[in-house]
DNA sequence: CAAAATTTTGGGAGCGCTCTCAAACGGGTT
DNA sequence: AACCCGTTTGAGAGCGCTCCCAAAATTTTG
């Protein structure tokens, strides 16, 4: 158990305690918890030992309340897609991934985070953030697409004087902006497949609202037209980021009197479909179709053939936008543009083009 | 944007302007806040219009300092195991599911919740523990194995005072236990294989600090010697929950002059290396080896062959335990056994001895 | 060695709520 | 009309911190 000392092992240990044992004021104790500066190091040192035996930890509450910091950065993702996610039974790696990288950083600083769900639409959106940031009062919070993208829910937090950090957006820097090439990755898998001798594609697109979609599109049609390919080569097609829609998209695809030999898709659900249609048509990946996506969950490993995805670097993004954020409230700027680096995990789900 | 009212869509709304606004004194609106009881119909629904109109939401740091609830529930897990099955990218399903169970149940109740990773040593443990439960003062805390089996955190969440949930973990009710039935679920498993003309197995048992793994051990036990098999018909391996320890429990049940043709692991990464290990040589599953696994990771889909496995109701039982633990700070008693369904998902990795 | 400049220290005030408790209110009863 | 009792209301007080600022201790300077 906890050493004791006089008195303690007592449920509740305020300054007030730290301070009368350590023979220092209130306020002294205060400097020391905030690693404030002008403390004496021998009186430091003593204040340090005092609230280790007497297993001191202020109050996050009492010390938000006093006009200090909350030590809680909010995560913020959008509802509808989230739960369709676990309520569908296939898992929310992206979640994960966050919960790995937020965590992680929080730590770090003796920071805690807290992930809340918010709805699309612009307008529950802003009141629900309203509320959820009224209550909680964070240090920082952080965006992800869509809401990354949605300029009303930034003004909000400007308004309240929160910082704030998108991820997968970029825009002028003028906040915490974390994000990957998204552009650059899909010109790189588009041209991956263009050496392996494919002439025709399709993109499976998600939901249009996602700007890292778009970034996507446009990588993949740039790598296309550089080709010397006619624009028709890079079809694309829409769906929802679920296996139901793919299917369809895919299928439609396919129909062309000159179908795609390479599919790409914008996430591994999206992927598996393509998978499912091809075998049912007697395709076989990779000789006859090469599937590519962006995501890389777990399951991509075990699914046959196992899918190359391009993997987005979630958890350091998270990790980086706490980071910035923590540093933020501590007084640096709010502000920067950080983009790290992607991965492209070839496995075997993609081949030579038949001639 | 928030509908304004006289100067409003200022920042910080407090009580007092609400109160102000609605010509009522402060404790009035405390009490429509809290959905206290006193309070006349006509001036409930006018605090609640002039909220509305005002945006007003509650600081949670004041309602917490004046003496009432955080309105924040901690879930705790381990940090070794967590981190291991990140780093290794693996995914942790588990948190995802607890983060799903966890945050559509508080969500409901204006509860938020807050994750955090503890040492697995008691000692460490209790430190960190009482640490941040002296930072937070949640007003629940959620333990799961294997800290749900360390009486020392509940006793010091006791002398604390803080209602505390325990995950698969089966007591004597003094506390909110949630838990699935798993000596049933392995005895059904087992019974299964049984049916299938299965006599010899091995089961990969996870680390033993896991009292879970314990009662799986012998419902699995339990079931051969209710069929009448010499207690050596099911060998016991050590694995440590990662695929590498368990191809070596694995290549060493097979290793047997008679050995398993059914293999059940305790969790899906152990079933992935026994799938790993009957493939290296040259056995097909089911034809050669049955295999099953707890836990039914979303990966589990994608295997060869798919994998069967018995699903935990971890997100069912992480939002049982936070009802429950919200009860309790609204007054009720912090204490109960919950047993919650589990499913057996039959996939194409078990089928009929071969004779 | 005194005066000035700097560092270190601690006390008062206040953050926005919820407690507690006394006061005001609203009918029934005599 | 005077009284009583349950309901409704609101004004202190205080939670445990951090801000602000003045006082004390220390160092530097002339």
């Amino acid at each position: 158990m906890t050493p004791t000392v006089g008195g303690s092992m007592q449920t509740k240990v305020t300054i007030e305690d730290v301070a009368m044992a350590a023979g220092v004021g209130r306020q002294t104790v205060s400097r020391v918890i905030n690693r404030g500066p002008n403390v004496k190091p021998a009186v430091r040192q003593r204040v340090e030992a005092v609230i280790e035996e007497l297993g001191y930890s202020p109050s996050l509450s009492a010390r938000r309340m006093g006009g200090g910091r909350s030590f809680l950065i909010l995560a913020i993702n959008d509802r509808a897609r989230t739960l369709e996610n676990w309520r569908a039974g296939r898992g929310n790696d992206w979640v994960d991934q966050m919960l790995y990288g937020g965590m992680t950083e929080c730590e770090r600083h003796d920071y805690h985070l807290v992930f809340e769900l918010i709805d699309t639409a612009s307008d529950a959106a802003q009141r629900q953030l309203a509320s959820v940031i009224g209550a909680l009062r964070p240090d920082g919070v952080i965006l992800t697409p869509p809401h990354s993208e949605n300029d009303a829910l930034v003004a909000l937090l400007d308004l309240r004087g929160i910082p704030c950090a998108r991820i997968g957006h970029r825009g002028d820097g003028a906040h915490i902006e974390v994000h990957m090439d998204e552009g650059s990755a899909a010109r790189e898998v588009t041209e991956k497949l263009l050496a392996l001798g494919h002439r025709r594609f399709a993109f499976i697109a998600g939901t249009s609202s996602y700007g890292t979609s778009l970034a996507r599109i446009a990588g993949f049609r740039q790598a296309i037209l550089t080709a010397g390919l006619p624009g028709d080569a890079g079809f694309v097609g829409n769906g929802e980021f679920n296996f139901e829609t793919a299917v369809k998209v895919t299928a439609d695809a396919m129909l062309h009197d000159r179908p795609p030999t390479a599919i790409i898709a914008d996430n591994d659900e999206m992927a598996f479909a393509a998978l499912h249609v091809a075998n049912s048509k007697g395709l076989r990946v990779p000789s006859d179709l090469s599937v590519v996506s962006f995501e890389d969950t777990p399951g991509v490993r075990f699914s046959v053939p196992p899918l190359s995805a391009i993997r987005q670097p979630t958890a350091a993004m998270i990790a980086k936008a706490c980071e910035r954020l923590i540093a933020a409230a501590a007084g640096a700027e709010a502000a920067g543009s950080y983009e790290l680096p992607y991965t492209f995990v070839e496995r075997a789900s993609i081949g030579s083009a038949r001639s």
